[in-house]
DNA sequence: AAAATCGACGAAAACGTTTCCGAAACAGAT
DNA sequence: ATCTGTTTCGGAAACGTTTTCGTCGATTTT
């Protein structure tokens, strides 16, 4: 059991002082070539490394940053905590990582955990049930700079970065009127749930602005536990809808899952997608590109957002004090799902088009 | 700017001393029981929080962990963290994570930033280039022990979860052949990518078994840059193959990426999958049940093998010198794309099933 | 030749904890 | 009265660094 190679091994080694050895290494002015370059020596022979724990105490600066998201193998939040990484390497910040699972309590256990390692900053997407929750005050009482992603926090004007979503939501339903579909059904995720509100919005805002009614039996609430049961949960709200005498002949889904749930309920009942049912989803996921027809959805750039959230932080902790939030313009990815008439009539956008001259 | 609260500031207000306050916390057994009521009221009105660097560097115990993937927003690697996580919080074990992004030098600077920071294990999914490497050597040398996931290293008896990925491969080509499939491709990955000739040689072997004369021409080697050109580099193998003379019956993918692409080409050129073309893929990733007709592939769990590294590194931090090795069984997701004739005739696995009788 | 400058290094304090050791205060036993 | 033991607390060292300050000898300036 080999200990740890400090500072002072070099040093008895070398016959110098640990003062020495820590301006050799650290390339200080007043240090002779000649033991310069014997500790340099001696530290690559021994294998040293500088124990971050001593430096960050000493220096009283801790060159990390701690990320939250409430699940790490839902694509979207992958996609963010990428672009976060992409620049935090650059930065040579040192990433922590946890997971809130929709749970307040443990995204308060992260939040402390990372405080306690002193985190410089964090970014976090908070719990869908982070409009009842303070956590976020722990990180406002320790002045630790933080960067809210996608999920804005309710009355809270803390630096964020997030995504138009009811106007993401209103173009996907506009999009489905000016298709000709009038009766659109809205899936969404919990009452609570502060991005299932929002594009609940920019829904019943489409639908006002081109004086269809709205219809409450139209609106179905999925619950959504994990990944795998959110298909389910699209499938049966759909089914709900579809088995009603008032049937909807589209669907706008909170997220690209619960769209897939309404694919296969579609299939079951032989409707046929686009003609009989329309559907857009949500998030741009890998799956939608997949699903056939190719599911119309509106694109969410988690790497982009992810990048910028760690530029904001980085102007936070260096104390800039202007107002660091963005808002995402919303873009429709337009498909096939939602195409009304042959689908050749429409001008493919790039998205699809990427294959067309290569055959 | 607040300074950080620390025990001395706990220690002033109660006129006690800071060893006072630290066993007050800790709960020691030497303290009245008023004395350590005072102190952790006023730890708690002055939101007091161990500075964790400090503990750690008396304790000479660092609760860390550290996680290298090449990639976080590929869908595999994402469930292992995923996995790893689980058990993580439940150790109150704080995850470090970087990502190689397939590169030897980049790992190598995560893998140095990770001894810096004292972590006490690490769980590496090297980097497809790993076989040329000895970034692990670091770990070796320094006495850090580590977890290897998925991609077992060449000649290394590191512990590791990995994959039956030959079995995996054969299973898939065998299940090929017995429907009748007599020409099967193999889309790869580098030639110095481990996994990618662990199932070059499951399929040889399949065909051996079968007697099926070996073609280099139905091997075709895909670039894989990142998730989104997989794709098309499946498309352009499969292109490739298919304007041959001698086409192949069926694709066996390295990956569902490139057998997305292989869907890609079949619909382009009109070819019925799984009647001109059968297509299996391999990790049952999300786009894999999404495709149509439903992509037949192998399983690989990610959240199960990320909870196995981590309770493996556990047994390895505690001194367990046992062989902490675990293939996990090759499993055949049978689906649509790879059943020759009537699909009504194929007794549908209960992964499809699960939607049969709900309408 | 004395004074000032300079180059190279070491001693010690500090960062925020934990822990070892000892001390003070008080009780009960002799 | 002393002795022993218990309870409760404080002093100080230690973890591995960085940094401030001082020192010592050699070189340059006056």
């Amino acid at each position: 059991m080999s200990k740890r190679v400090g500072l002072k091994d070099i040093a008895e080694a070398l016959n110098v002082s640990i003062t020495t050895v820590s301006r050799g290494l650290n390339n200080k002015f007043d240090i002779s070539k000649e033991t310069r370059k014997a500790i340099l020596e001696k530290a690559d022979e021994l294998n040293y490394r500088p124990n971050a724990y001593a430096v960050s105490l000493r220096k009283n600066e801790y060159f990390t940053i701690g990320v939250i998201v409430p699940s790490v193998d839902h694509y979207f939040f992958s996609t963010v905590l990428k672009g976060i990484m992409n620049k935090a390497h650059l930065s040579n910040y040192l990433v922590l990582i946890g997971e809130s699972t929709h749970d307040l309590n443990k995204e308060k256990e992260v939040i402390e955990q990372f405080v306690s390692h002193c985190v410089t900053g964090v970014i976090i997407s908070p719990s869908n049930k982070s409009s009842y929750s303070n956590n976020l005050d722990i990180l406002v009482k320790k002045r630790i700079p933080y960067i809210v992603v996608d999920r804005p926090v309710k009355e809270s004007d803390a630096p964020c970065v997030k995504y138009d979503d009811p106007n993401g939501a209103f173009l996907a339903v506009e999009h489905l009127i000016e298709q000709g579909y009038r009766k659109i059904a809205y899936l969404k995720s919990y009452d609570y749930c502060v991005i299932s509100n929002a594009r609940f919005q920019g829904y019943k805002d489409a639908l006002a602005k081109h004086n269809i009614p709205f219809n409450p039996n139209f609106v179905k609430t999925c619950h959504l536990i994990d990944q795998e049961n959110q298909e389910e949960e699209g499938f049966f709200a759909t089914k709900q809808l579809m088995l009603a005498v008032d049937k909807p002949d589209a669907i706008f889904a909170v997220n690209d899952d619960l769209a897939a749930g309404a694919y296969r309920l579609a299939e079951k009942l032989n409707l046929n997608i686009p003609r009989d049912l329309g559907v857009v989803g949500y998030s741009n996921s890998q799956i939608s590109r997949h699903l056939k027809p190719q599911l119309t959805t509106v694109e969410q750039p988690g790497i982009e957002m992810g990048e910028l959230a760690f530029d904001f932080l980085q102007q936070s902790i260096i104390g800039n004090k202007s107002k660091l939030t963005k808002t995402f313009d919303a873009r429709l990815i337009v498909r096939d799902s939602s195409i009304r008439g042959a689908e050749t009539k429409y001008k493919k956008q790039k998205d699809n088009k990427r294959y067309a001259n290569s055959i």
